[in-house]
DNA sequence: TTTTTATTGTTAATTAATTCACAAATAAAA
DNA sequence: TTTTATTTGTGAATTAATTAACAATAAAAA
């Protein structure tokens, strides 16, 4: 369970808890692997695999006890605390994103949002939104450790000098602007562009 | 250039070229394998890989000729002629998709957005934005191949059978909900929780 | 009761992705 | 001219990810 996972099974576990979230698991508590694997369009074994990593057990003829599962995939891919989240620049993409991840269920939490006005909103997903100038002190003072960044290009890479300077734990970064970052600092990115025009490659044969 | 390649090669293409797209290549024409690799923060020798699949040499000392790189990548990603995508659901998430579309330099076209109701406005990236009853009959007429789905939940199931019905052959899903798609349509899935999940996962080791 | 059927847990096998390592090439330095 | 230093292109090695296969189990059917 401490034992390392591999980062696929990580998000994996991550994607089978959302799914099940959204599972009418009142009614049907239990699910089999290849019933989940269909939903999530993988193999069976994977999910098999991928539970057994977790140490997590389920009924040779039931299933999986979804509620269960559930709970151990918290326990097992969870902070032990709650980890607080800022969201810098809250304009389109920021916005969307905190929306959805208001409506997940895990023990990170937004803290802070940040944008270059305070106007005309001053709340994003029920947090204070403050000035851009206030980032640093409040990074600090709430003790945030992860930072989703979706600002204009022209100013990710100045923004993201005070972000690192902070003392951040992890940076997901939307904007599509290298980031120079220290080895401590993880950091993912990911651009929407490339899985569509993977798409298209392949839907082109 | 014409040989199967790999889903992760294509990706990392499409990488490599919007932060080509991106380097002051006027005055720095050529770039080293290292020094791309260091922008995007993989290994040199995956760069080499690639770009000897698609079968594009660099110069033995001044490296990989920017422009001509672009081109090659297009050459080998993109489809022959231009591909229509629609946008279905133009929301948040929606607009900023559509939105860094726009800058993208492909062969893909925004040819249509689709959302519930015409108003307030009946412009999204460019192009119309019509109501989600027309649908149907205005991806046949377009010849829209690709769609990038991202509606409320739950409306997401009812209208992927009519994206479906239509002949479109691939779906850029946003929604977390489970779509059931034949097999010849190819389909990607994406969630920005589960990302941001393995970022708080791997930095609290 | 016995047989059939289905599913988990897990190891082994396979496939895909990544990285290493180095010969070949040649510009720049000595 | 000769040496040194780099960097590409690529096969080989390694590592990671995925899938197959099947023993063990026990419910359900016969
Ligand atoms: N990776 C992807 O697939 C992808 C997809 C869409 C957009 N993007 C990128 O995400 C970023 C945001 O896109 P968007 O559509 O939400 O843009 P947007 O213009 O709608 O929003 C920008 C936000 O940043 C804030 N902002 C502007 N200047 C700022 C500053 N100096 N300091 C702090 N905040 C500032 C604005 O107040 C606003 O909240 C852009 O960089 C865009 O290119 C990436
Ligand atoms: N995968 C991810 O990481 C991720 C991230 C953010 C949001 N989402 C999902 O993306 C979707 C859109 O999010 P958003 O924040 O843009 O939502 P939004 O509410 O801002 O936008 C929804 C859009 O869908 C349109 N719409 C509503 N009902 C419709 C119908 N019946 N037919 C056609 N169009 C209709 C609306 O007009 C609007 O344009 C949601 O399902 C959300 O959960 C996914």
């Amino acid at each position: 369970m401490l034992a390392n996972l591999p980062p696929n099974t990580v998000e994996r576990l991550s994607l089978y808890r959302r799914r099940l979230l959204n599972f009418p698991f009142e009614e049907k508590p239990f699910i089999h692997s290849h019933q989940l694997a269909h939903l999530l369009k993988i193999n069976p074994a994977h999910i098999r695999r991928d539970l057994m990593l977790m140490g997590f057990s389920g009924d040779v003829h039931k299933g999986y006890d979804i509620k269960k599962l559930i709970k151990k995939i918290g326990q097992t891919i969870d902070c032990k605390q709650i980890q607080k989240v800022a969201f810098v620049g809250v304009g389109d993409l920021g916005r969307a994103v905190a929306a959805y991840f208001n409506n997940a269920d895990s023990r990170l939490k937004i803290a802070a949002t940040f944008r270059l006005t305070e106007e005309p909103k001053t709340q994003y997903a029920d947090v204070h939104c403050y000035n851009i100038s206030k980032m640093k002190s409040i990074i600090r003072k709430e003790g945030i450790e992860l930072i989703v960044l979706a600002v204009p290009p022209s100013f990710a890479k100045e923004i993201s000098k005070t972000i690192i300077s902070s003392g951040v734990k992890g940076i997901l970064n939307f904007t599509s602007v290298h980031l120079e970052v220290p080895k401590h600092i993880y950091i993912e990115e990911y651009d929407m562009i490339s899985k569509l025009e993977k798409l298209s490659y392949f839907t082109n044969k």
